[in-house]
DNA sequence: GCCGTTTTCGGCCCGACTGTTTTCAGTCG
C-alpha cells in the first residue's frame, strides 16, 4: 500500500460520486483528501495504519476513517460497495474530451454506454446524436475524441516512463555479466512521446542478462525470452525491448536500436557509398568492394568518425540535416543541463503550486541555480486561485524582501518577481501598465478560449508580444500531450513577431507539455528569437522538468547561446529590462 | 465531507465557451 494507492482511491471514489450526482462539496472533500495524501510530509501511509490522521487539514472524521481501513486491511468497504454498481470500464469514459460525469452519466443511464468501445459504436448508429442534451456536434466531437485517443493509444509521455528507464539500467547493470548497458529508441533521441523502451546490454553471457531481465518484480508479462532479444510489459502496459551484444559489437548496435530509422538509412547509404555494409553488429567491406577491414569500434563516436562524420548527439538522429552538418562540421555545440543558470515560471501557494516562494528558493539553490523567477497566475485564472492586484503586489514585497535577505547574508542567490499573466481574448493582458511595469518580467499566456480560428488566436498572441511588459511567451500552442490538440495558431507569424518585438519564447518543460515542439526552435532561432526554458513547476520537484527541457531543447539544434536563462545572474538582469528600455 | 466557530450548521472558487436550447446545462481551465 502506497500514498499513490491511498489517493488513488479517494480520486475514484470522488469520480463515481460524480456520476451518482452526489452533493459538488462531498465530491471536493474526497479530491482535496487525495491531494492532502499526496502532499503530506511524512509517512502516511504508516500513519493511516495506526490510525494516527488526526489534526490534518482536508482530513476530517470520514477520511480518516476511511484511510485507516484500507492502509491497515488492504481494503475499503465503502469503495468496492460503491464500485460494484457501475463497470469497471466506465473509467474509460472520462478521458474522452468534452465528456464529463454528467454526460457520462446520461449515456450510461439512458443508453447503457459503459465503455469507450460501445461509445464509439453508438455515436456511429446515431444514437448519441438523440440523447435529450446531446446533437450532432456533441456526437461528432465525441467521435474526434475518441479517434485522437485511439491515435495515442500505447503511447507515453516521456515524463511517464523516465522512472522506469532508470530502474531497468540500474537493474541492468547491477548483473555482474553485464559490460554495458543503454536505453536507445525515442526515448534515447529524447522524443516527446515513445511507443516502447530499447535496452541495450553487451555481455559475454547474454543469456544470464536476459533471465536476470524477464525474471524483475515489475514485469507484468513476459512476450519472449530468447538469448539475445526479450521483450516484458509493465503494469503500465509499456512494453520493453532488450538486446544483448557482443562488446565488440556495441557501437554498432548501440546506434542500430537508437535510430531513429532514417537516420539509420542515411548513414548505411553513406557507409555504402565508401565500400561497407552496415547492422546492428558491424561494419564490414561490402562483397567485392576493395575496401580495407575496419577496426573494431568501441563508441558510437568512433563509428561516426571513420564515415568522416563528427559525433552526432542522439537527438539530433532525424535525418533532419545532421549528417550534412556532420560532415561539414558544422554542429552546433548543443546546449547540457550544466549550461542553466536559472529558470523562470515557476508557481507557488500564492497560486496553484504547492510549495513557498522560499523553498522553491532553496531547491533552485540546491540544484546550482543562480537565480529563481517566480511567476503565479493572474487573476483571471480563479480556477488556479490567480493573484489579484493586492496580492501579486504583497508577494512581490515578500520577494524583495527574501533578496535583502540573501544580500545580507552574503548569498549571490537572486529572487526575480515575475507573473503568469493570462493573455485575454483580444490579446489585451490581465494586469494594467502600472503594475505590469512593477515585476521584474512577465510570461504571458493562454489559458481561456483556446478554440478562437487561427487568425484571431494569432493576432492575440501577437498583440501580446508587443506589449513592451511581456518578457516571454509560455507555452506557445497550449497542446497536452496525447491529450489535447495545440491550439490553431500561424506558429511562423508569432516567431515573427517575437523576433521583431525581442519577446523570448518559452520552452515549457512540463512533460504534458514540452511546448514550443523541439520542430520549431530551428526556424525560430534563425530569426533570432530567444529561447527560455522552463519548468513550469508547481513543486520543488517539479524543477527536475529542466531535464526534459534540456532534451527537447537539444532536439532543436538549440546551444547555451540560444537560452536566455544559461545568462549568469548580472547579465539576465541587464535582458530581462532590454524589451522595455528599446520601447 | 471539511472547516471554523456565531460550538452546530452554513458556506465551500469564478467565468468563458459550446451546443443545445430559446434561457441554460455541462465542461474546462
Amino acid at each position: 500500500m502506497t500514498r499513490e494507492d491511498l489517493a488513488d482511491v479517494l480520486e475514484n471514489i470522488a469520480l463515481l460520486l460524480e456520476l451518482k450526482g452526489e452533493n459538488p462539496f462531498k465530491i471536493r472533500a474526497y479530491r482535496t483528501g487525495a491531494e492532502t495524501v499526496m502532499q503530506y510530509p511524512g509517512d502516511i501511509v504508516e500513519k493511516a495504519r495506526l490510525g494516527e490522521l488526526e489534526g490534518i487539514k482536508g482530513i476530517g472524521d470520514a477520511l480518516q476513517q476511511k484511510l485507516h481501513e484500507l492502509a491497515s486491511t488492504g481494503k475499503l468497504g465503502f469503495w468496492e460497495k460503491l464500485r460494484g454498481e457501475f463497470p469497471e470500464t466506465i473509467f474509460e469514459l472520462f478521458d474522452v474530451q468534452g465528456l464529463g460525469p454528467k454526460k457520462v452519466k446520461a449515456l450510461y443511464e439512458e443508453l447503457g454506454i459503459a465503455s469507450i468501445a460501445a461509445l464509439k459504436k453508438a455515436c456511429e448508429e446515431g444514437r448519441v446524436a438523440g440523447l435529450t442534451g446531446f446533437g450532432q456536434k456533441s456526437a461528432e466531437k465525441i467521435r474526434e475524441a475518441i479517434a485522437f485517443l485511439e491515435t495515442n493509444a500505447d503511447r507515453f509521455r516521456l515524463g511517464d516512463v523516465a522512472a522506469a528507464v532508470e530502474m531497468i539500467l540500474d537493474s541492468l547493470k547491477s548483473h555482474p555479466a553485464c559490460l554495458r548497458a543503454e536505453v536507445g529508441g525515442s526515448f534515447r533521441r529524447g522524443k516527446e512521446t515513445v511507443h516502447d523502451l530499447d535496452f541495450l546490454v553487451a555481455t559475454g553471457d547474454p543469456q544470464a542478462v536476459m533471465d536476470h531481465f524477464v525474471g524483475q518484480a515489475w514485469v507484468k508479462d513476459t512476450i519472449a525470452h530468447g538469448r539475445t532479444k526479450s521483450s516484458i510489459r509493465l503494469e503500465n502496459g509499456l512494453q520493453c525491448d532488450l538486446r544483448a551484444v557482443a562488446n565488440d559489437e556495441w557501437a554498432c548496435a548501440l546506434m542500430y536500436f537508437t535510430g531513429s530509422k532514417e537516420h539509420n538509412v542515411a548513414i548505411r547509404g553513406r557507409a555504402n557509398d565508401r565500400g561497407y555494409t552496415l547492422n546492428e553488429y558491424r561494419l564490414a567491406p561490402r562483397e567485392g568492394s576493395e575496401a580495407k577491414m575496419p577496426p573494431v569500434f568501441g563508441e558510437e563516436r568512433d563509428l561516426y568518425a571513420f564515415l568522416g562524420l563528427d559525433y552526432i548527439a542522439p537527438e539530433l538522429r532525424e535525418n533532419g540535416g545532421e549528417i550534412e552538418a556532420a560532415a561539414a562540421h558544422t554542429l552546433p555545440r548543443l546546449i547540457e543541463l550544466e549550461n542553466l543558470r536559472g529558470t523562470f515560471h515557476n508557481h507557488t501557494t500564492a497560486s496553484d503550486g504547492r510549495n513557498t516562494v522560499p523553498e522553491m528558493a532553496d531547491a533552485a539553490r540546491e540544484l546550482g541555480l543562480q537565480y529563481l523567477g517566480i511567476a503565479d497566475h493572474s487573476k483571471s485564472s480563479f480556477q488556479a486561485n490567480g493573484l489579484d492586484e493586492t496580492r501579486l503586489r504583497a508577494q512581490i514585497a515578500e520577494i524583495r524582501d527574501l533578496n535583502r535577505r540573501y544580500a545580507d547574508e552574503g548569498e549571490t542567490f537572486r529572487l526575480f518577481a515575475g507573473s503568469e499573466v493570462d493573455i485575454h481574448k483580444d490579446g489585451s493582458l490581465d494586469y494594467d501598465e502600472e503594475l505590469l511595469a512593477e515585476l521584474d518580467y512577465v510570461v504571458a499566456s493562454v489559458h481561456n478560449a483556446m478554440t478562437l480560428p487561427e487568425a484571431e488566436m494569432t493576432a492575440r498572441l501577437i498583440r501580446a508580444a508587443e506589449s513592451p511588459h511581456v518578457t516571454m511567451l509560455g507555452h506557445l500552442t497550449g497542446r497536452l500531450l496525447l491529450q489535447r490538440e495545440p491550439y490553431a495558431v500561424d506558429i511562423p507569424a508569432v516567431i515573427e513577431a517575437c523576433a521583431d518585438t525581442g519577446t523570448w519564447i518559452e520552452l515549457n518543460c512540463n512533460p504534458w507539455r514540452l511546448d514550443l515542439d523541439w520542430r520549431w526552435w530551428r526556424l525560430a532561432t534563425e530569426k533570432g528569437v530567444k529561447c527560455v526554458i522552463n519548468p513550469d513547476g508547481h513543486r520543488v520537484a517539479d524543477l527536475h522538468y529542466l531535464w526534459f527541457g534540456i532534451k527537447q531543447a537539444r532536439k532543436g539544434w538549440l546551444t547555451r547561446a540560444d537560452v536566455m536563462n544559461c545568462l549568469p545572474l548580472d547579465a539576465i538582469e541587464e535582458a530581462l529590462g532590454a524589451k522595455r528600455k528599446r520601447g
